[in-house]
DNA sequence: TGTACTATATCCGTAACCGATATATCTGTT
DNA sequence: AACAGATATATCGGTTACGGATATAGTACA
């Protein structure tokens, strides 16, 4: 796992940055939060969180939501420290992508707070 | 040539936004872009310079620069309305991403213009 | 003259992507 | 109860991209 990341591995960071989740359910949140731009693919989605397990920046999760409201099948997953400090690693990475891409007019200056 | 953009399509698309550049300048110039984070390789630069060739996204230049100054290896190159646009469209979605980092608590949130 | 750097180009092993396929469970409908 | 369709995980295989190694040669300078 090196860096710059893969914007799968991001995606799936990012989607699990802030809440535990199955996998099925990244490929969702994913498309959701890229207005359908992104759609992991199940290959794209699977190979990823073996590796992502591999390197320890994501760990499966024992806890289980409301019974009622589960699925047996679902594997959950949970960002670890280090995955949470590669993630941001990349969000700053991304973040100084936008800044030249600023100062080269690529995008126009930014008003109040976007 | 599909998007989202590789790292190296779209920094490469980035350095020739607001001038041409010969290809081994590129190298360069990525180089100090990201305080040495990112280091194209050769087989990496040149590969992908003939593809964004095929896709007219970059073009090759005549131009040449003072000749006191010239190499004659050196090939120029500059980026096309089509190329620009769809570096525009990427530095567009890296937006959206970091603003969903700040969302997500990867980036603290944004004081006076940065 | 030598040598270190600049410059382009290709080769090739490795990694990543992602659609297709397989298998199985869950949910809602009739 | 039966069935359909969505949900869920997993693997396979073709294709593309990456990037170090290598080759070749011009440039700069002591």
């Amino acid at each position: 796992m090196s860096e710059p990341l893969t914007p799968a591995v991001f995606h799936i960071l990012l989607a699990l940055s802030d809440q535990e989740h199955h996998g099925y359910a990244i490929i969702k949140e994913v498309s959701e939060q890229t207005n359908g731009a992104i759609k992991l693919g199940a290959g794209t989605l699977y190979g990823t969180i073996k590796r992502l397990l591999e390197s320890e920046w994501i760990e499966e999760s024992d806890t289980r939501p409301d019974p009622s409201l589960d699925d047996e099948r679902r594997r959950y997953y949970r960002i670890t420290p280090k995955g949470h400090a590669a993630a941001t690693r990349e969000a700053e990475r991304l973040e100084q992508l936008v800044r030249t891409s600023r100062a080269k007019k690529l995008l126009p200056k930014l008003g109040r707070a976007s």
